[in-house]
DNA sequence: TTTAAAATGATAATTAATATCATTTTAATA
DNA sequence: TATTAAAATGATATTAATTATCATTTTAAA
């Protein structure tokens, strides 16, 4: 699930134009944290996208602006968080189609995984339920193949 | 889903020797928390506990006491905690069927859901994987009727 | 080039959860 | 029933993730 269909410097156009049409300001920031997301293994913590476009790109953003650009993400939906329940939060790039988790609780392995059954079935749950489905999460926990 | 088929009374005998046998030691802490949860809202948090605790029964617990027995009750597997979103963790009694939630971003009401393919899927796509599974968590964002 | 709005970053503040440790309680056994 | 060692409790200190603050810098439109 690394890679994705379209290129990033394609995306990268793209998403910040639709930033300026929503009267936000790009930054280089957001800029080199969203090629880190690319280019990099998923799940990252806030504190391993500062080291790692430091390290990466030798470009310094605060922890600060790490957060407050993840929730910007978020909202943009171009970012999903994810716990793996260690009390800290993990981002992932949202542009491969809907995917979700299994985490294995002795090495903290997280396997992705993609069930087109279980993604129509939560859109008919919801219906059912009347409600207005925006985003959803599927996590499951267990020991993978070598904890157990 | 507030109703279980067994019987407080009877849950709280099985489950102290249960503890017993295992070696740790009951506490009327422990069965004054259970007793809340059982008959309370599900999705409290350590102090919603705390506090019901004392307004109900007139029983001080103090609030580490409280995330230490959370803990231990999840490890027994009669507790599943769950967050909404807010950074707080929620607990609930485990002892129905295994259900999962959806969520409102607005009003924060939960509404929950059981639904027979979701989980017989995952079960399948575990065993597809090689992976153990132990526990599953589905949550479903967006919108219920009222804040559409 | 000017300028107002927005973004950044250093750091203070907040707060959920855990760790510590003296005291109390539990429950097995004498 | 009394003894006792192990475990549990609770007050509080500590940790650590995240958010808030605010002075400074950057962006991008005019």
């Amino acid at each position: 699930m690394k890679k994705y269909d379209i290129s990033f410097d394609t995306f990268l156009k793209n998403f910040k134009e639709h930033v300026s049409k929503l009267g936000f300001k790009n930054s280089i920031q957001k800029d080199y944290i969203l090629k880190n997301l690319y280019y990099s293994e998923d799940h990252l913590t806030a504190e391993d996208i500062v080291t790692y476009v430091k390290r990466e790109y030798n470009i310094d953003v605060g922890i600060a602006t790490v957060y407050r650009t993840m929730k910007f993400f978020e909202e943009m939906s171009i970012v999903n968080s994810l716990d793996i329940g260690d009390g800290t939060k993990r981002y992932e790039l949202n542009l491969s189609l809907h995917h979700d988790h299994m985490i294995c609780t002795a090495c903290h392995k997280i396997i992705e995984f993609a069930d087109e059954i279980i993604e129509s079935q939560q859109i008919l749950v919801a219906k059912e339920n009347n409600f207005d489905l925006k985003n959803h999460v599927m996590t499951i926990y267990g020991l993978c193949e070598n904890c157990q």
